[in-house]
DNA sequence: GATGAATGAGTGTTCATTCAT
DNA sequence: GATGAATGAACACTCATTCAT
């Protein structure tokens, strides 16, 4: 069930076939926003692609591959992202706000594709990959949780694995409930300012 | 593909029907637990309910009518309990927290089937009918607001639909993602009092 | 890999059924018989047969199960004329020879059709059920060594396993050779009378 | 489908084509032997043979001539072996048995592979090369009753046509079928000795 | 000559739905 | 009203073969 990190065919190292297996993952992302996932059949993605099915499945060994392997790519850039926003550079203002960067970050990941994000996240738990989907924020969890403390006075005061647990998924559940539900706040300037408030408040213990 | 409100209203209102009506949900609502939704099919369904798929047909017009159902009646048990658990009894106690009370209901919501809460949250949203899952939560918030400013001076001063709905999301989203994680935590009493607490943050504005 | 014998999906005891049944296994034996093992795809299979895929599935697991259904069907119908042939009646005159009559079941096998009865066999093998193939043929071929030794003094002096499967294979493989070279000798009488004449010399050891 | 005798005709002359040729042959027995018929695609013989797919296709027109030459390959060494075995030096000792010496080869043919001397003749056979399958059997035969009848009084004493034909498929026939059952009689002394004994016994008319 | 990325017709199989009984 | 046999569009996936490099 559990799958290996390179869990397709072939490294594509060659260009040609980097922007094959380019081409395929847009195409599955594209096709996943605009008519959602039971329009994504296998078929569907290489026609998009512009490429043969058999092409398809030189570089994906099934369709679940195509899913995750989007997912993971999006995840990724999302978590690079969001970690991003957490550390600015020295000579960023003093009004910059690291906690709303990276929530902002948070929030644009997928690209803004909201039922990309939505199928994705769905794919991931279908196969058993539930934790990766929380990997972006539990790495900025940590640099947050030392950053706060760095210059205070006692330490974790009163930080419990389980309280971190909570916080980490309040944030991250609103963002992902609003994006199972497809909600129209998504991507407001207010939603985005409620989500930061909320974590200054959660950060404050 | 957008359905009208009342797609579904058949009144069955013989007590017979009623019972093969009843007996198909419930089935329906066993299979989504145990084996997941893609065992959940037509003739799965109907075998378990213990009668034709000739029948299941004559109550219900397509497959998505019976998770629709099956999601609306349990939302309503669960909003029931949410709201019971925000209006104590006079005489209860002090020290009964209605939040604690509506929480705990919350997180033992869908008989505790969570896999057969995703699989119809999942149907409600594909089926375009995504603000009914969040009525009865939304109702159980103002409940809560008001109980909550109710000796206080000015009401829900600054609640706003957008704050009411990332508040209400980071509980419900704390409880689902931690169930989609399968954590440990899960039904542990300390998990129950960190969304509590949580909970009187939000409130607190 | 080994198959319970109830293999096929329903027992089909109405008359409907059991008529579905034996049309998808005659299309299936025709197709194999007609153009050969390639072009007996499911699809071809329940066109000929006059059925829906749907209903070919509703009756058989899978492919497999078509042609070990019908391997064992005609291998059983084989098993009983070759048995038959062995037990003459007590009213048979003195010149009927169990031996011939066995053999030209034999030859008739399969309703004479060779390369349906070539991919039958080749189906059980490929599922791991060539022990079925050969058990008729191994139990007639005790009958006629008791037959044979009947009278005679010492019995079945010196047959070993590997005896009896050469044996049998010599008279099967002569058939089963001639079918497949679609010799012109096969099916005329000098060609059932040396097989007779060979079994009997066989007999003697 | 019927192909001419001389479809795969490509005399590759120079060495290093030979020695692709021969890889890939090998290539394709091996895998036959080690993994079935499935799993001999052309990509996967052209892997093993250390080949790109479309050298593969510079020496074989298609997959089939592919097994067809390693088929008549094998059976012409076969042939070979069969026919030395008939005609012993001079030298060797009174207690050589041509007849056990060829039976043996026969046997030891397609270098003991059992799998894949099975598929090997069923692609002979699916292309209609049936009588190519008998050819060393064939010309071993004449020799056996040229030699029979060499020092002998009356020649083909009640030898006919179909009787040699019933004779050579009863030997055949036994490997045959013993190769396409892949019995784990096939390759034992035992096996060996009763087809020899039975050969005698035929001889013997 | 050698290569291997690309191809797509074709396969076995599923399941929501219908309708004659 | 109840039934379940029948349906077929649709899907994920394979592999022999081609051809531009």
């Amino acid at each position: 069930m559990m799958k290996s990190i390179d869990y397709y065919r072939k490294n594509p190292k060659q260009a040609r076939s980097q922007a094959t297996v380019d081409a395929i993952l847009e195409a599955a992302a594209r096709i996943l926003q605009a008519e959602g996932p039971r329009a994504a059949t296998t078929n569907a993605i290489a026609r998009l692609a512009g490429v043969g099915i058999g092409t398809l499945y030189q570089y994906f060994p099934d369709k679940n591959a195509i899913l995750i392997t989007l997912a993971r790519q999006e995840l990724a850039l999302t978590g690079e992202a969001v970690n991003a926003g957490m550390s600015p550079p020295m000579d960023a203002g003093e009004n910059v706000d690291p906690l709303r960067v990276s929530i902002h970050a948070l929030i644009q990941g997928f690209k803004g594709r909201l039922r990309t994000r939505k199928a994705l996240i769905e794919a991931l738990i279908a196969n058993g990959l539930t934790e990766e989907l929380t990997f972006p924020v539990d790495l900025a969890m940590k640099e947050v949780l030392a950053a706060g403390t760095e210059g205070g006075d006692a330490g974790g005061s009163g930080m419990t694995p389980v309280k971190a647990y909570v916080l980490t998924r309040a944030i991250v559940g609103v963002i992902r409930s609003a994006a199972m539900e497809e909600t129209a706040y998504f991507g407001t300037q207010e939603f985005e300012d409620e989500l930061v408030k909320l974590a200054h408040g959660l950060m404050a213990v």
